[in-house]
Order: structure tokens, then C-alpha cells, then sequence
DNA sequence: CGACTAGTTGAGGCCAGTCAATGTTGGTGG
DNA sequence: CCACCAACATTGACTGGCCTCAACTAGTCG
């Protein structure tokens, strides 16, 4: 249980918890990328000591989310990027006509709201999963101060390409793999993602609902749960709610991979 | 006829034609965007003359493709970024197993090789769908150019944030569209692109095989065939080999938002 | 001419979707 | 405390859309 995610970088020098939807201020936000223990995932990843201190400044705000509140929506103005700091997010774009596509599930250290940039205007809405808090970038702070940085510049645009690369695997995944190949690929890409932040690779809690999962991956509900039923009956896993935990991790990877 | 995507700016101070293959130098390249037919769509989007006059050296070379060859592959290392100047290519990711996916497809004035800004190693490949020539610009070039150009930093950064949500728009059409509705989508997002380049938005060629439409739709070639056939077979539009004559956009129009 | 590639069309099978019943969990208010 | 409800999840029976396999045509190139 102790490598369950979750909060692990409670801040000592926060002010005691407040509401959520609370904004708070830059005054309390000193130095708030140098202390962070995700600064080796996050924006200021590879920056050296001097560098560092120059972007320390760049969170000009927090915002707490609860449970189900948007980040940001369809058509919501561009005017930040946002660092998870505790809790998840989904991302998704929904079509005219009401279908909604799950893009991305965002963790601890992702940068979320790259898409805004392309237009001023966010093409896609981001949905808090659970109780969580991001760091406010403001855009046009990040701007003057890259333009000092060009390791700020590196990374804003390295998080970028990053986001496309992602996409196109997850291209891959729709538009080549049979739905017990996506699950694999997923619970395989959660693992991963955990691991490098220091969690349990083989045991940790979805966020998502059967639903979102399946949103996600282009299936229905309830396929996804039968999918999950049918590798735990096989001994690859056992799950309980949201309860996952790999049992046999090299069986998911073949089947990422089994054209048979 | 005159209507199909063809050569139209011939450059009337090039050299006689070099060979597939060749590489330009950048001696014959002066002022290579200011008089490029594509400025407006293309990486000098919006700027003034000015901004334009220095981004003009941005090309330092052009690349010639002979049908089917590759312009990078999976491992290439990130050296530069590629501007469609005449011609077409695909985008494609391959798993391990050796299933490829299409990811794209590009056309004059697209910019493609953004993804290798992840890795500084390419992790697609982007092959030559007919004879095809790119604007070679190289990144090393891009960056210090950028630093004094704020305006083309701004196009540098919305050409990634675009790819970015051009990349979800095709997850959500693999993940929640069937297969009728993402072929019409498909072709009212091709007549799109050829409208803002001048071109008959509903008469054109189609670049890609049955096999690599499937590809980039998720569908087998046999499927995509069927469909064909029947959408004429409706009077919604006209098909010869890769001839495509739009006959009912509306109607292609209400198929992709049909959840009936 | 034969070999090859691209495309069309048909027959049949299977994977995942649909519809529906039931179980489980967590929150709310009497 | 329990009753109640809503949201989430599981499982079964059935359906259908797309895939698979296969045959055939047309065009191209050596």
C-alpha cells in the first residue's frame, strides 16, 4: 500500500490547506520549482543550478481542482500552462455532434495545455480525475523568460514535440490493435509512468472509470471489463475496483505485441 | 482538370531540373520564401517584410524525392525541419512487430519532421508519395534565427501546437468514429486542405493506396474499396482508380456526425 | 508475354458493440 | 442506523460491422 501513488511532496512551508478552487498567490510560491521534487520530470528538468533559480519565479500561481472541476474547456482562452503537481487529470476533444474522445491521462510533473498554443484558444478540455493541484504558468511569462533561458526554450519545445510523439503511438494503438492489445499496452504505459515517479510499477489505482478507460482506448465499457475480468482469469493481473496489481508482466508485453 | 494539385510556381530562376536525389545548394536559394507561392500557409506565416527579409536565409537547401523514397525513417537523426514545397508524403510510426500506421499526410506548405524535436532522433518516418521536393531547414540554422525572430519563434511554436491538436482530432476519428464515418471525414478534410491551396475542393487525386488510406484510417484496404463503391453507388461522389470527384458534400458532411 | 501491383467484389467468420439484468459501492437524508 | 439513490461495474445473450480469405480484373513494366 506505502507504493500506492500519492502525495509524498507535501509542501512543509504551505500554508495550511486551503479550499479547493482557492487560487494562491505568487507570495507563497518562492522558490517553488528548486524545491519540487518533480522538477527532474517537469519543466525545469536538465536546468542547471542557475538556470533553475531564474525560473524559480515562473509558477506565478497554484489552483486546487476538485474531483470532476475543468482545468480548462472547449474554447476556454489560452493564457497558461499547467504543471500537475498532486492528483490527475483526463484530457479529451469532444466532435460536434457529442462524442467524446479521451486523449490523455495526465500525472504528477505532466505539462497539461499544450494544445492552446496552436490557436490562442483551448481545442480540448481537461478534467480533474480527482482532488488535484497544478502549478499556473502563465504564457506570457514563460515567452520573456525563455527568450533569457534557452533552456526553457528547449524544454517548452522538447514538451511539445514529446505531446506528438505520444499521439502517434496512441494512433498506433487505435488504429492497429485488437482491444485486449490496447488494455496491455495501457496497464504497460501506467507502469512505466509510475515507476519513473518512484511509485510501484505493479500495483497502483486507476483513476479512470470503465468509461474513461475505455474512451481512452476506443472501446466500450463494457469491454474493458470483460477484457479485465479475462486477463485476471488468465493470472495476469488481479484487479479489484480500480485495484490493480501486475502479476505477470511479461505475458501484458506479448500481448502488446502478438500478431498470432 | 486544371483544377488537380499540380506544380503551380515554378520557379522561374531555378536551375534546369537536377536529378532526384539532389541536393540544392543553398547559393541558388536567396530570398527562397519571399518569393514562395506557399509564404502564407507555411513557416513565414504573418510575418512583415521585414521578419520575412530575415527568415529568407532559413533554407539552406532543397531536397528532391523520388516516389516511394524516404525523406527520414525511424532512428534518423534530428537534423533539421522539412517544408512540402511541391509534391506529397506520408507520415508513418511502426510498432516492433512491424505494424504501421499511418499518421499523415502532407502537402504543400506542410511542415513535417517536427516529431524528432522529442528525441533528436526521429521516431516516424515520412516517405515520398509521388516525385516531391522539401525545404531543407536546418535546425542549428532555426534556433539562433528564432532567438531575434519573436515572430517566427511564435510560428515555430504553433506549427508543434498544431500537429498537437491535428494529432487528437485523428484519435478521436479512430476512436469513436466507424468506418464510413471516417472515410468521409477524410475526404472533407482533404478538400479542406486543397481549398486553401487554391485548388478544386471537390475534384482532386488521391496520393495514397487503398492499403495506406486503411492505414491512416484504421480500416483494411478491402473496406476502404467497399466504401468507395458504395458512397458512388449513393450519388455522393464519383471514384476512378484515385480520381475522386465530390458529388454531395453536404451528405459527407451529415456522415460524419451521425451517431443514428 | 508473364510477373507484379493495385483495386474490386463476394462469402463467411469473429471480435467487439448493443441491450439488458444484476451486483457493488459510496453518499445523503430521514 | 438504515433506506434510498445514483454511479460504477460485471456478466450474459445476441447482433452486426469489419476483417479474412479468396477469386478476379486492369494496368504497368521488364
Amino acid at each position: 500500500m506505502a507504493s500506492t501513488p500519492q502525495e509524498r511532496d507535501t509542501d512543509a512551508t504551505a500554508p495550511a490547506t486551503p479550499a479547493p478552487g482557492h487560487v494562491i498567490s505568487i507570495r507563497d510560491l518562492k522558490a517553488a520549482c528548486t524545491s519540487c521534487s518533480m522538477r527532474e520530470l517537469c519543466m525545469p528538468f536538465g536546468l542547471d543550478a542557475h538556470e533553475l533559480a531564474q525560473i524559480d519565479t515562473l509558477v506565478s500561481s497554484r489552483k486546487r481542482l476538485r474531483k470532476g472541476e475543468a482545468l480548462y474547456d472547449l474554447g476556454t482562452p489560452f493564457e497558461a500552462l499547467f504543471a500537475v503537481r498532486t492528483g490527475s487529470l483526463k484530457t479529451s476533444v469532444v466532435a460536434e455532434d457529442g462524442r467524446e474522445q479521451v486523449t490523455g491521462y495526465h500525472m504528477l510533473g505532466d505539462i497539461v495545455g499544450l494544445d492552446g498554443m496552436a490557436t490562442d484558444q483551448h481545442l480540448s478540455r481537461a478534467v480533474a480525475l480527482e482532488d488535484t493541484e497544478v502549478c499556473v504558468m502563465q504564457y506570457d511569462r514563460i515567452e520573456p523568460l525563455a527568450q533569457h533561458v534557452p533552456a526553457l526554450q528547449t524544454n517548452l519545445r522538447r514538451f511539445l514535440a514529446r505531446e506528438i510523439s505520444r499521439d502517434q503511438s496512441i494512433m498506433l494503438m487505435l488504429g492497429s490493435m485488437r482491444a485486449e492489445e490496447r488494455l496491455a499496452a495501457f496497464l504497460l504505459d501506467l507502469a512505466e509512468r509510475y515507476r519513473r515517479r518512484g511509485y510501484s510499477s505493479t500495483q497502483y489505482l486507476l483513476r479512470m472509470t470503465r468509461e474513461e478507460i475505455g474512451s481512452f482506448l476506443g472501446l466500450k465499457l463494457e469491454t474493458v471489463s470483460r477484457l479485465f475480468s479475462r486477463f485476471q482469469q488468465e493470472g495476469i493481473l488481479r484487479i479489484n475496483g480500480r485495484d490493480v496489481t501486475l502479476l505477470d508482466t511479461p505475458a501484458l508485453r506479448q500481448l502488446c505485441t502478438s500478431r498470432d
